[in-house]
DNA sequence: AACTCGGGGTA
DNA sequence: TACCCAGAGTT
């Protein structure tokens, strides 16, 4: 059997019609490429519509500001990828002399551009022979040769890639890559995968073996650690107070309520008594808003409680990151999801 | 080699 | 719940 063969004749008629399929410039592929990092086509296809219609090119990319790339990217998680976007793009403009590169070796070099992007870039635009490997590939390729090594360890990603290498169509490179992450995702799926329908079911080791549901192997990651945040919301003359976030932890650079983080979920009273509230809140009044609401990343969970502030007598020490916008102008200000989905549900009626 | 970085869909 | 998604950068 032909994989390659099977794969494409398979894409032809079944693959999806995705809009970053019908160009060759890679800028585009590059800009759908980063947001489908770690996210599935239907949540980042809105946003891929929204970044090409107001950043059409590399150049205005790179002078945009980052607040505002943000904002564009607010509620798409792993921020940092946007963030290295920007990187790249003031990357292009001055090594690359504005143009964006095709090749892998020259996209590769860009922040943020990893193996499987660079690879995808490069063999989708001027189909350069680079095989893709990336979580669709990777399971079609366990399931079809049976492989049971992990794909998230060293020895495992080396040995993937080699299969992947092999497997390659290198006149149509490009289409290949696309059909196997196109078929992974819709035929071989992690869980319930059509195999009566599979082009690949008469030699794939897995199925023949009963396998299916075991492989991939992935290693198990360590469990999520828990935090607790006590978020404070204050008002003043039609003003909210804001915190931008470091660029050192979770939802960096982001804005948010100014915040109190505790080893442990604490009373209003433990809370008050706290240190640091006594630095910036004393003397000032605060009632709790809304339950605990726990919100789940894929490494941590974490507890946030809101308080609503009131400061007659001007009583808060702000600290030098926390600043007053008009409630007019929070749209403008790019949040991440646990501080917009309150907003929306407890804030404004 | 292990850890960190989001949010949402699926069974 | 647990797992996964067109992964990459840092330590």
């Amino acid at each position: 059997m032909n994989v390659a063969k099977e794969l494409i004749t398979w894409y032809n008629e079944n693959g999806r019609d995705l809009p970053w399929r019908q160009t060759n410039d890679p800028y585009i592929i590059w800009l759908s490429e980063i947001i489908l990092q770690q996210t599935r086509v239907e949540q980042g296809l809105p946003y891929f519509y929204r970044f090409v219609e107001k950043y059409p090119d590399v150049k205005s990319f790179a002078n945009a500001d980052e607040d505002d790339l943000l904002l564009l990217w607010q509620g798409l998680g792993y921020y940092s990828r946007v963030r290295n976007m920007h990187k790249a793009a003031k990357m292009v403009i001055a090594k690359f002399d504005g143009n964006f590169p095709s090749k892998y070796d020259e996209v590769i070099q860009l922040t943020g551009v990893g193996e499987y992007t660079a690879a995808a870039i490069s063999s989708f635009s001027i189909n350069e022979t680079r095989a893709v490997l990336d979580g669709n590939v990777f399971r079609v390729l366990a399931r079809f040769f049976g492989v049971d090594i992990a794909i998230n360890s060293t020895v495992g990603k080396k040995k993937f890639q080699q299969l992947a290498n092999e497997l390659i169509c290198d006149s149509q490179s490009g289409i290949y890559n696309q059909a196997i992450m196109d078929f992974g995702a819709t035929v071989c799926k992690p869980k319930a995968p059509k195999c009566e329908i599979c082009v690949l079911n008469l030699e794939c080791v897995a199925l023949q073996e009963g396998l299916i549901d075991q492989l991939p192997v992935k290693n198990k990651s360590k469990p999520s650690r828990n935090r607790y945040f006590n978020y404070f919301i204050v008002e003043r003359d039609e003003q909210i107070l804001f915190s931008k976030r470091g660029d050192d932890d979770v939802w960096a650079n982001m804005y948010e309520f100014p915040l109190i983080e505790s080893d442990r979920e604490l009373s209003m009273m433990e809370l008050q008594n706290d240190p640091l509230y006594q630095s910036h809140f004393k003397g000032v009044e605060i009632a709790p808003c809304g339950e605990t609401i726990k919100h789940i990343l894929s490494h941590q969970n974490i507890y946030a409680r809101f308080y609503k502030v009131v400061d007659k007598l001007n009583n808060i020490k702000k600290n030098p990151s926390w600043n007053y916008y008009n409630s007019d102008n929070l749209d403008k200000l790019a949040k991440h999801k646990l501080i917009f989905s309150f907003i929306n549900k407890y804030f404004m009626n």
